[in-house]
RNA sequence: CUCCUCGUAGUUCAAUGGAUAGAACAAGAGCCUUCUAAGCUCUGGAUGCAGGUUCGAUUCCUGCCGAGGAGACCA
């Protein structure tokens, strides 16, 4: 079976024959231009003892034996291979979709942690950038035969939290997310709307109870609920600094056990975690083990204090255990606070070795933002100072920060986006959009909008317009919008190179067009429909393969019908392009290399960026041969490819967590 | 001040030390009696500056300039 891994192997070990010192495989690049051959060889850095022609020259037995290499060509410094693409295509196409079998991490325990929000304040885009990247990631390790565990640590108690509650406490009236009314524009600016909302002085007090009072009942998300009561906190703190004292002794009465306290947390949080759940359903995560901060933080300051045993621990002038680093040219770290109390190291330290008990894990990732590139040094550090026996386990995986426009000049405490708010932009563009295109079509169509065929989707009622339409009236449901905003929004997170850091436009950023995620479904979306009518047609793609004599079944692929190869007898004046049919198999080899690359480099662009080419070359392909109206002795070979290609979207897009959609 | 990351078309992103630095958006011109025009074709535009290593540097090294982040018991 073809593979390009084990070709370039093979040719390696073939050309190492005649070489001083050896190559390895991946010293092949791919040439620049299609033309130029499918597989290039650099001679430049080879200590070649004869001259690049010799070395061709010598390779011409193992050429004319190898089934997959038709020719060698020089170009310049470079031996350029031509493949059989008709013998590759063949074979790949009748390859079963790569298997999580027989792949190297097979069996591998790996534990992600991701996302790891604090229960005060909903979700961003900070976090949905993390929780895109653990989910690709986690999905593309687990095809390459990984056994992965999804795990997520809430922090669900501190003094942060306990600003939210009393805030609640004392301003919340007894609203509740069921009866806290949902406007717009309240979850866009929640800034500007608690000010607004809540103002200053007894009678903007007043009239805020009123209004609750006079409230519909219309449930607000419960994560967003808490955090105005949080940004509420911020507010009245800045007048009345005392607060902070109080959330304090909130905090200290919550420690204790304060029974009416921590029923108000218990009911806070819950509401907070039913908002994130949504949100992440939305987004298509979850989560195999959530850790609680609540549930850990006693054992974990036991740990700390444990620690103070050892060499490397030792007490500061002001009574903190710290960790002592110095000497590894680290920053001293307290591991905790001199009154007892515990920072973030104290809980990560007690949550390693939980988790190292909990899963025995071989790997264990930790997505999480670089600007905590130097407490992670100084987490590992002390993992191999106390002698945590999983220290070279870990692993750091560290990504860029999504910044904002003002972000970009003064940053900080920068405008937040919310995660639900953004699906929900987006939702709009795309209806907006797809209004333009329908009274577009309907005017090339020398028609009314009222008479084109996608008149309908606009007479459906708004709510019902996102969540999914008929198309056309056949009864087959068009995708919702919702998936389509999402796969935009996905498709443009994941495609950066994770390290880097993104600058995020709300209005303009996530674009509809050219290199989007909506331009990877509507190319899958046409796979689907000509395999749909294949069907209609009763063009019953196994049948044909019965009638087809040749060697491999897919033999034909490359037939030019023979009208069509007749100089100036062109399909639709442009002719069918051999080119664009050879570099969609090329491309289609390159896939499971691709997918390897991704999960080597813990990268998941490299595999987006894939299935963007892999949708261009198929609509260059689709807009210059013809499939269903192919002439008899190719059609059964082209839809097979397109099925092929079909699989290929498929697979790739739910590795980055996209839904393939039959319809755009 | 020290450390880390990063400077590529107007903008957002590509390019295991290799061939003419690729796309997309934005602008203009074309293409539906044909498998979905959210598509396709054509036209311009870029490696911050200065050195160094190399047969060859966007990539590696040094310095400068610029951006962001971190260094504090702040979560």
């Amino acid at each position: 079976m073809f593979s390009l891994k084990t070709l370039k192997q093979n040719l390696a070990e073939e050309i190492n024959k005649h070489l001083p010192s050896p190559i390895t495989a991946d010293v092949f690049e791919y040439p620049p231009k299609p033309e130029m051959g499918d597989l290039a060889l650099p001679c430049h850095g080879l200590q070649l003892t004869t001259k690049v022609e010799e070395l061709k020259n010598k390779l011409e037995d193992f050429i004319a034996k190898n089934p997959y290499i038709k020719e060698i060509r020089i170009a310049g410094p470079y031996l350029n291979f031509i493949l059989d693409k008709e013998k590759i295509a063949g074979e790949i196409l009748t390859k079963k979709q790569l298997k999580s079998d027989n792949l190297n991490l097979k069996s591998k325990k790996v534990v992600i942690e991701y996302v790891s929000p604090n229960s005060n304040k909903p979700l961003h885009l900070g976090h949905v950038r993390n929780g895109l990247l653990g989910e690709a990631l986690s999905n593309i390790l687990e095809l390459r035969g990984a056994k992965v565990i999804r795990t997520s640590l809430v922090n669900d108690r501190g003094i942060h939290i306990a600003k939210s509650m009393l805030a609640y406490q004392k301003f919340g009236y007894g609203e509740t997310p069921a009866t806290a009314s949902q406007r717009k524009s309240e979850i866009r600016n929640p800034e500007a709307d608690a000010s607004r909302r809540y103002g200053t002085g007894p009678k903007s007090e007043e009239k805020f109870k009123s209004e609750i009072l006079n409230l519909k009942s219309k449930t607000e998300k419960g994560d967003a609920f808490v955090g105005r009561y949080y940004v509420l906190f911020g507010e009245k703190a800045k007048e009345n600094p005392s607060l902070l004292n109080e959330a304090y002794e909130l905090l200290k009465k919550w420690e204790a056990g304060d029974k009416p306290t921590v029923a108000l947390w218990k009911k806070m949080n819950n509401w907070a975690l039913r908002g994130f759940d949504e949100t992440f359903k939305n987004l298509g995560i979850k989560f195999d083990k959530i850790y609680f901060e609540s549930q850990i933080y006693k054992k974990a300051k036991k740990r700390a204090a444990e620690y103070f045993k050892n060499k490397f621990l030792k007490k500061d002038e002001k009574g903190n255990i710290i960790a002592n680093l110095a000497k590894f040219g680290l920053a001293n770290k307290v591991v905790l606070r001199a009154d007892g109390t515990s920072v973030y190291a104290t809980n990560d330290i007690e949550l390693a070795f939980q988790r190292a008990k909990d899963f025995k894990f071989d790997k264990m990732i930790y997505i999480v933002a670089s600007e905590q590139d130097y407490y992670f040094k100084q987490l590992f550090k002390i993992f191999e100072v106390v002698g945590a026996p999983f220290v070279e386990k870990l692993f750091h995986l560290n990504y860029g920060l999504v910044l904002l426009p003002e972000g970009k000049l003064k940053s900080r405490e920068g405008a937040r986006v919310d995660a639900d708010d953004l699906i929900e932009q987006l939702e709009k563009m795309l209806i907006i959009e797809a209004k333009k295109r329908h009274n577009n079509a309907a005017k090339r169509q020398n028609t009314t909008p009222a008479n084109s065929p996608l008149h309908n989707i606009f007479q459906v009622p708004e709510n019902e317009r996102v969540a999914g339409v008929n198309w056309r009236g056949d009864g087959v449901k068009m995708a919702s919008i919702k998936n389509l905003a999402l796969a935009a929004l996905k498709f443009y997170i994941l495609q950066v190179d994770p390290k880097s850091e993104l600058l995020f436009r709300p209005e303009e950023s996530v674009s509809l067009l050219g290199r989007t995620g909506v331009y990877l479904e509507y190319a899958y979306a046409r796979t689907q429909s000509i395999l749909v009518e294949a069907k209609k047609r009763h063009n019953n793609a196994a049948k044909r393969q019965n009638t087809t004599p040749a060697n491999s079944p897919l033999h034909n692929i490359f037939q030019v019908p023979e009208n069509e190869r007749v100089a100036g007898v062109n399909w639709r004046g442009d002719g069918v392009k051999m080119a664009s049919i050879n570099n969609l198999i090329m491309h289609l080899a390159k896939y499971e290399e691709t997918i390897e690359l991704s999960a080597k480099n813990l990268d998941p662009s490299d595999l987006a960026l894939y299935l963007y080419d892999l949708a261009k070359k198929f609509n260059d392909f689709y807009e210059t041969t013809p499939v269903l109206n192919a002439p008899e002795s190719v059609r059964t070979q082209r839809i097979l490819f397109i099925k092929k290609i079909a699989e290929t979207f498929e697979q790739g897009m739910k590795l980055l967590g996209i839904k393939p959609l039959q319809r755009v």
